[in-house]
DNA sequence: GAGTTTGAAACT
DNA sequence: CAGTTTCAAACTC
């Protein structure tokens, strides 16, 4: 456990120390004061890896980068909290007993350094230690710091907090292989969760849709808010914060003890996890290894956590939110709905995160996959950048951990498969209709994503789940799989090959209207759907209404790129002559397409339709657009992915902007979070689903989420009405 | 659930 | 780059 401390110390320090006086480090400094922060973060903790090391594709917007900026401060914080708390908590478990090997093991400079992690990151918590040259760092950290400091929690919290973290720490490395290896087992676990939530769905649903405002709220509030405010502004949210931030902690603890790692006092709460939460559990030390700011809220909850016990249950669902945290900043940041998404659950209470638990988890989950996925892909692609992290501390040896490999991936397929997704997403609300949840069991398994392949080993992009960058789960029918952890050298290397071939073949399909328009200029613009599909679809048969169609699939309109013959997409043909020829051939038939398609599987309620048939792209877009920023759960994903990549990939624009997003991956990971702009353009359907569930309610941020922008014009009613989202995406025949 | 259709992915 | 084959999802019955 402490073995990694004093390397960790050594590490962190040397490396810090050199980028620092290199010329690069400085030029980057003078880039952004965030930056410098980073730097300074990461050198303290070796996060630094990880800022640098930070996946390539996911940060390569500017965009993401500030908002990492700000959240790589959590992020950072959170790594070096946890590793300092780690070492604080050792010295005071040293004071205490329990931590005495950890003490003792850490050697007196290891000490030292930690120690001074601890102090920065947590200063009441972890007694003043002399800090040295690393203090440096820790004055960057500080505000941070301060705020977990702030926590009203600290007197009481530290112990906890540190017991937790150095737990963590422990766990994390004795755990690290297991995480790699769990990680895998924990994603599928948290897709199981997911589909498990269904059940409770309503509630969660229920509760999202209340807390929606809060979303908002919160989204503004962590990333604008500096961890101080978010004490100032809410216990609540406080405590939400720091049973996110707790998540790991607690969940290492738990991890511990479900894992045998009861090196320490697991004892507390271990022993209530049961095989979900070990599950759980696991997840989110996997994800929270990943995410560094998962770990950075880590600290702030470990002080806020010394409230309650709750935490232990409370954990559980933390670690699913600090995954939706993690996915939200990394990915995101910038993106309120990712927040909106954290926020509520972390505006819950406890017992109402208990409550809410089940649902949130799986909602976490999903989210969590895109945004393990994202990151994981751009680890994946950047494995290097993760290794780089290890160094760090457990956290970011767990984020080597293939784990998020997994969910990288799991993010990308999600985006692709924006019907999925929207089903998914629809299960994630929905919860909602029970109706939906069922033709969409399918989709929960989709959500992890199931692929029934059986001659491509699962390597090839044939299969869903390997195109999503997800590892094949339990609920997959394919045959001599090789997508699996087991193999994991195997799909790298394939997917490094696929790549080489194609840099974009992992990258969403499915782009932004924004970006899209950029690119492709007004045309984009003018079509109907507010993304559009990277490379365009190819259809000849199926008139680019049906699921065959990429482009239909994702809920977007055919663009210029697409060498579809006549098309039809109900979300915008390819041109605008084929709209008009759409529009020529006469609103009616629109109409009747539209509504076949679309409405029938969308807007199957009725009224909808109403709304506007037709949509005019730009309408569509409109609505389309800004139900997807009023999703919460969407419009974050999407801001955060989308302006940092992962989200919504506009395809065109490049993998590298944008990785992530299938629909599916949207609708699946998060329905809520990422969804984004993906989403929304494939979304749609799944909106739809929601809508039409009895939950209509949760349904409609969700379509804002989905927005695909045809769903959108009917979505607007559809929201407030259930309507059957998209038609086809989700339900089929489903239905 | 089996069979067909479809279009992307992969291959040549 | 184009043509063909392979593949698995989507769809139909």
């Amino acid at each position: 456990m402490e073995l990694n401390t004093p390397n960790k110390s050594h590490l962190i320090s040397t490396p810090l120390s050199q980028f620092e006086d290199s010329p690069v480090f400085n030029y980057i400094n003078n880039l952004s004061p965030i930056e410098l922060v980073k730097s300074v973060h990461s050198s303290d903790q070796s996060l630094n890896s990880l800022a640098f090391s930070s996946p390539p594709s996911v940060f390569a917007s500017p965009k993401l980068v500030s908002q990492r900026d700000t959240r790589s401060f959590l992020t950072r914080r959170q790594f070096l909290d946890p590793s300092k708390h780690g070492l604080s908590q050792v010295k005071d478990a040293n004071s205490t007993s329990e931590g005495v090997s950890a003490a003792v093991k850490l050697s007196n400079s290891s000490a030292e350094q930690l120690g001074r992690l601890a102090s920065s990151s947590s200063a009441k918590e972890v007694t003043a230690e002399p800090l040295n040259e690393q203090l440096e760092l820790a004055i960057e950290l500080p505000e941070a710091l301060k705020c977990d400091i702030a926590s009203p929690d600290k007197n009481i919290a530290p112990l906890d907090a540190i017991r937790t973290d150095t737990e963590t720490e422990k766990g994390d490395k004795s755990n690290e292989k297991h995480f790699s290896y769990e990680s895998e087992k924990n994603l599928r676990k948290i897709c199981r969760i997911e589909q498990s939530e269904d059940e409770a769905g309503v509630d969660w649903v229920t509760l999202v849709s209340n807390v929606a405002d809060a979303f908002y709220f919160e989204s503004s509030v962590i990333e604008e808010h500096s961890e101080e405010q978010k004490l100032m502004v809410d216990p609540g949210t406080i405590s939400f914060i720091s049973n996110v931030l707790q998540i790991p902690q607690d969940n290492t603890n738990e991890l511990e003890n479900s894992n045998d790692y009861s090196e320490q006092e697991t004892g507390e709460t271990g022993t209530q996890s049961t095989g979900k939460n070990k599950e759980a559990d696991k997840m989110p030390a996997v994800l929270s290894g990943t995410l560094l700011n998962k770990l950075v809220v880590n600290d702030v909850a470990a002080k806020v956590d010394v409230k309650g016990k709750k935490r232990e249950s409370s954990c559980k669902q933390n670690r699913i939110r600090r995954l939706v945290f993690e996915m939200a900043g990394a990915h995101k940041k910038e993106t309120a709905c990712q927040e909106s998404n954290a926020y509520p659950i972390s505006v819950q209470s406890d017992s109402e995160v208990d409550h809410i638990e089940k649902h949130s988890t799986p909602r976490i989950s999903m989210l969590s996959r895109k945004g393990i996925g994202l990151h994981l892909n751009a680890l994946a692609t950047t494995s290097s950048d993760c290794k780089v992290v290890k160094i760090a501390t457990l956290s970011s040896t767990r984020q080597e951990t293939k784990t998020g490999l997994v969910l990288c991936d799991n993010e990308d397929k999600v985006i692709e498969n924006a019907p999925q997704t929207s089903t998914d997403v629809s299960d994630d609300f929905g919860i909602s209709s029970p109706k939906v949840k069922r033709p969409k069991m399918e989709h929960v398994g989709a959500a992890c994503k199931r692929c029934n392949c059986k001659r491509s080993k699962c390597l090839k992009l044939y299969c869903e789940c390997f195109a999503a960058g997800l590892y094949c789960i339990e609920p997959c029918s394919c045959q001599d799989c090789f997508n699996k952890p087991a193999h994991e050298d195997t799909v790298l290397e394939t997917r490094k090959q696929i790549e080489s071939r194609n840099p974009l073949a992992f990258a969403p399909k499915v782009i932004r209207s924004t970006e899209f328009a950029s690119e492709f200029g007004d045309e984009t613009n003018k079509t109907p759907a507010s993304a559009r599909h990277k490379r365009g679809c190819n259809c000849k048969k199926s008139s680019c209404l049906k699921k065959y169609c990429e482009c239909f699939q994702g809920g977007v309109g055919c663009s210029p790129n697409c060498r579809c013959e006549g098309c039809k997409n109900t979300f915008g043909s390819k041109n605008g002559v084929e709209e008009n020829e759409l529009e020529g051939v006469e609103p009616e038939e629109l109409e009747k397409k539209f509504s076949d398609v679309t409405s029938r599987d969308m807007i199957e309620e009725g009224e909808e339709e109403h709304a506007d048939r037709p949509i005019p792209s730009e309408t569509a877009r409109s609505s389309i657009q800004l139900p997807m920023t009023l999703g919460v759960r969407f419009s974050r994903s999407q801001p955060a992915f989308g302006a940092s990549s992962q989200m919504c990939p506009s395809q065109k624009l490049g993998k590298e902007i944008f990785r992530q997003p299938k629909f599916e991956t949207h609708l699946q990971a998060i329905p809520e979070e990422e969804t984004p702009e993906v989403l929304n353009s494939s979304c749609p359907p799944a909106n739809g689903v929601k809508s039409t569930s009895p939950n209509c309610k949760r349904i409609s941020p969700p379509h804002q989420g989905f927005g695909s922008s045809a769903i959108w014009r009917s979505s607007r009613k559809l929201i407030l009405r259930s309507v059957p989202p998209f038609p086809s995406l989700n339900s089929p025949h489903q239905q």
